[in-house]
DNA sequence: CCACTCATGTAAACAGTTACATGATTCT
DNA sequence: AGAATCATGTAACTGTTTACATGAGTGG
C-alpha cells in the first residue's frame, strides 16, 4: 500500500507522467522506495479511479499523448492522513542475516566471496547515499528544486531537512552494514582457520 | 524462497513438527525471518513432497497423531548450497524512511506521537535481541543446545560464533534505528518551533 | 466442563517480481 | 538507417498477509 504514498510524495513535488515517475523510481526514489514499471502503471490508473490523481492527456510527437498525473485535494488528504497513521513496524526479513547466523555450513571462501560483494555493493551505495544528500543540501536535487519553488525560504529549509534527515538514516544505516561486514570477515578467518 | 531455507536451519538443530517451528518463528526465529502459520504448514509440505525433509508420524494422545520433520541429505545439500549462492541486495521500501523524508507534511504533534511509537519498539525489540544473544553465549538458548550436542567443543564454539555475530549485526541496526529516531524528535522541534 | 495449548491447515486477497509486448519519437 | 529514449502497459508467477476453520488433549 506505501507504493501509492510514494507516488503521491513524489507528484506533490511536481506533475509528472507515468514515464518520468518510472524514471524516478529507478534512480533517486528508488532509494526510499523500489518499484518496477509494471507496478507503476497500474496503480496510477487505480489512483485516479480512486480520486487521489487526475490525468492530463498532454499531446507528444505528431499523433501520440501522454498522461501528466496531478494530486487531487482528496489525494493530498489522504496522503496527509496515512503521513499521521501509526507506522505498524516491519517484520525483520533479510537474507542476510538468516545466512550469516549459518556461516559454519558453508565453505569459508563462499562466504569471504559473498562478503566482498556484499562490501562491494554497499560501499557504492554509500557513496549514492552521499551524492544524493549533498545535492539535497545544496538544492540541486531536482525533483526537490521543483517542489521548492513554491514554498517561501522558512518551508523550504524545512522541506529540505526532513528528506537530509532521511538520508542521514539511510546513511547510517549503510555505515552499519558495512561495519558488520568488516566484522564478517574476521569471523571467517575464524572460520577457516 | 528464503522461508524454505530458515525452515531447514532451525530443523538442523533438531526435527521438530509443525506446531514446534510454528512457535519458535512466533519468537526467536522471528528475529531473523517471520512467517505465520498459514505460510509454515503448506511449505513444509511442499518441501516434503520435493524430497527436502522426511516426516516421522509420532502418537499423540490416544488417537491423533504429530509429524516430526526431519532434514534429508538432499535438503541439506540445498541449502548448502543456497548460502554457498551470492546474496541478492534486498530493495530498500522500509515506510519509515518513507515518512521521514515528507514529516513537513504532518501535523509535529502526530509525528511526534509516531517517534515515540517507533521508540518503544525498537527499545523492547533491541531488549529482546540483547537477551537473546545472552542466552547463546551461555548456551542456554533451547533451539542452539539442542544443535551443538552432536557437534565436539570446536565447532560447537565456531557454531555459537557464527548466532551471535548474527545477533551483533541485528543488535547494532537496532540501536542506529533508535539514535535515528533521537534526531527525529530533535528535527521535529524545528517543525513545531 | 471450561479454558488453554497442541495440532494442522484452507481460502481469498494483496504485494511484488520477471518476462514479455509494442510502437512512436528523437538523436546521430 | 539504426540506436536510444519516450511511452505504456499485460500476464504469469511467487511470496506474504489476513481471516477463517476445526478438533483433540491437558490442567484446573
Amino acid at each position: 500500500m506505501s507504493l501509492r504514498w510514494a507516488l503521491i510524495a513524489l507528484l506533490t513535488g511536481r506533475p509528472m507522467t507515468g514515464y518520468d515517475i518510472s524514471k524516478s523510481f529507478s534512480t533517486s526514489v528508488a532509494h526510499v522506495w523500489h518499484a518496477p514499471d509494471s507496478q507503476i502503471y497500474p496503480e496510477l490508473n487505480r489512483m485516479e479511479r480512486d480520486g487521489l490523481l487526475t490525468s492530463v492527456e498532454i499531446p507528444w510527437g505528431k499523433k501520440g499523448t501522454k498522461k501528466e498525473y496531478h494530486v487531487t485535494d482528496e489525494g493530498l488528504a489522504r496522503f496527509r492522513e496515512w503521513m499521521e497513521s501509526p507506522l505498524v513496524p516491519q517484520r525483520q526479513r533479510d537474507p542476510a542475516y538468516l545466512k550469516a547466523a549459518y556461516f559454519d555450513f558453508a565453505d569459508p571462501a563462499a562466504v569471504r566471496e559473498q562478503l566482498r560483494e556484499q562490501q562491494v555493493y554497499w560501499e557504492q551505495h554509500l557513496e549514492m547515499l552521499e551524492r544524493t544528500r549533498a545535492s539535497l543540501v545544496d538544492r540541486s536535487h531536482p525533483t526537490l528544486a521543483a517542489r521548492i519553488e513554491k514554498l517561501d525560504e522558512h518551508e523550504a529549509e524545512l522541506a529540505v531537512r526532513c528528506k537530509v534527515y532521511a538520508y542521514d538514516g539511510l546513511i547510517a544505516r549503510a555505515r552499519s552494514e558495512l561495519a558488520w561486514i568488516e566484522d564478517g570477515f574476521a569471523l571467517v578467518e575464524e572460520l577457516s582457520g
